[in-house]
DNA sequence: ATCGATGCAAAATTTTTGCACCATG
DNA sequence: CATGGTGCAAAAATTTTGCATCGAT
């Protein structure tokens, strides 16, 4: 039993909020998966209805225990940093693959400087790279 | 008019397509705007159909002139950096007001290098903040 | 026992597609 | 004048909603 699903619990039960079935199941299967689609998502979890993922999806959005990715014309979801180790994306134009990105201190570092600049207070961030892996780029000759 | 809009007329031909009045619209619309949603483009271009509007923002996708930025539980377009200056966004969780970032070079430098470390080759990145804006942190006490 | 949460079915919204016709290069 | 692009209409896919019932606290 994995140690994420306590906290998820804790913080749904401070957060008011009932521990369900579908709720748990959602948690689970991103926990599981990294990544995935709403669809992904859906059909992770054929012992409930759409609409009860959709509704559980938001509310976790909401509360901030998981969030969006965009993966170019369609979007993804995954676990906030507090389930998962921070990090970011990197993905590949050539052939598409997703790679993870880890969290890097003195980036970050220098981005909230950079908003305090502005008298900006930062809590969160999203970061994507798009470019070549290394294995695609001696495929493109420019 | 505008200077942009030469550019990307260019930017048309060279990759051999068709200079049409829907792409013309959705670019001009976008030059004005700094970024729309699908519906609100497609409110912009009354005149012309819907399918075409996805075609074209499908298109002006592909071809790097315009990208997705994800808005909470929405997304929205803006043209790339080839026609804006390169900038990022930090929006306000109390206010909901979205602030443009310019780029920082600093920030920038660093990120090319930890992508290439991993064997990377950077082509192009977005980054979003979020946080409290000046206005709205005195109000929020914890 | 009480609300909050769910399932179901239906509606609303968003996105995609096929095809005949038009217009750009 | 040849394609590539468009509008239109329809289908497909995605997301939201209302309401009766169920179940977690």
């Amino acid at each position: 039993m994995y140690p994420q699903l306590k906290k998820f619990e804790t913080a749904m039960k401070q957060s008011k909020h009932h521990l369900t079935g579908p709720r748990k199941t959602v948690f689970s299967a991103l926990l599981e998966n990294d990544t995935l689609s709403m669809a992904e998502l859906v059909r992770a979890c054929p012992e409930f209805d759409r609409a009860s993922i959709y509704r559980t999806v938001q509310l976790l959005e909401e509360l901030g225990i998981i969030h969006r990715l965009q993966m170019g014309w369609k979007y993804q979801w995954e676990l906030s940093d507090d389930y998962h180790d921070h990090h970011h994306h990197m993905s590949c134009d050539r052939c598409g693959r997703v790679f993870r990105l880890s969290g890097n201190k003195v980036l970050e570092n220098k981005l909230r400087e950079a908003t305090a600049t502005l008298g900006f207070q930062m809590r969160n961030h999203q970061l994507e790279v798009q470019g070549l892996c290394d294995r695609c780029q001696p495929k493109i000759k420019t």
